[in-house]
DNA sequence: CTAAAACCTGACGTTGACGTCAGAGGCAAG
DNA sequence: CTTGCCTCTGACGTCAACGTCAGGTTTTAG
């Protein structure tokens, strides 16, 4: 496939799909009139690194960690990395949490003082 | 307290408190030398502007949400907001639970291959 | 064959949350 | 008083992940 039609399926533009090859994240086979030409594993692929980008990593981090997280295969070194963004993210998560929870808070205390007949504030 | 001990005590920077004022997230007692002078309370709502911030909230959704969620006062269209806000950070969670998962699904596949005498790749 | 649509490279623009630097003023200690 | 540290304003720099535009080539539909 080409690279709108990658772009279209994943739902991404073609300029971040030229940008993750700049980055080495991705790879085309070259075809000989100088146009990129994609596997349907591409899809697949382009979601995993969407979801490593929403998850806070940089495009360095992803381009250390794609191969083995494709794979299965790691050196100790590699797992250490994965540990730490694993930890990265456990503690987003956390933190996430109780900033949801707090909204929560606000919300319901808002809805019962409203139900309770309370006029709304100004 | 001055800019100084305040940026120390939270464990953030001096340019990042003036910022934070120039977005109208944080107001200073006009000292008549020209130094910004603060209260005790405002420790906490610089932490609570950092606990928004990492949560993913800009400084203009911050500087609509802040008052309502330190004065728990809230109009039905910050109500709104305030959901909004909610379902991005619900969203958000679930989608670094599932990296998270992934992660880990790597890891402990390595260290069970490991740990069966499997040599190391590389 | 031709025109539209998709693709190419290269390069500059954007955005948010600060970092950093210059130059000047204020403040407590000795 | 002066030395040294803190603070001020103002302004430009940064960085990542693209957006956007220019100018040209390739593919496809009719």
């Amino acid at each position: 496939m080409r690279i709108g039609e990658l772009a279209s399926r994943v739902g991404v533009s073609v300029r971040a799909l030229r940008y993750y090859e700049e980055q080495d994240l991705l790879a085309s086979v070259g075809s000989p009139s100088g146009q990129r030409q994609y596997p349907d594993s591409a899809v697949d692929r382009v979601q995993l690194i969407q979801q490593l980008y929403s998850a806070g990593l940089s495009s360095r981090a992803i381009v250390e960690l794609l191969p083995c997280v494709e794979t299965g295969d790691v050196t100790p070194e590699l797992l250490d990395r994965l540990s730490a963004e694993r930890g990265r993210i456990d503690a987003q998560v956390s933190t996430l949490v109780k900033t949801r929870d707090r909204l929560d808070a606000i919300i319901t205390t808002a809805a019962t003082a409203r139900s309770a007949g309370r006029p709304c504030p100004r």
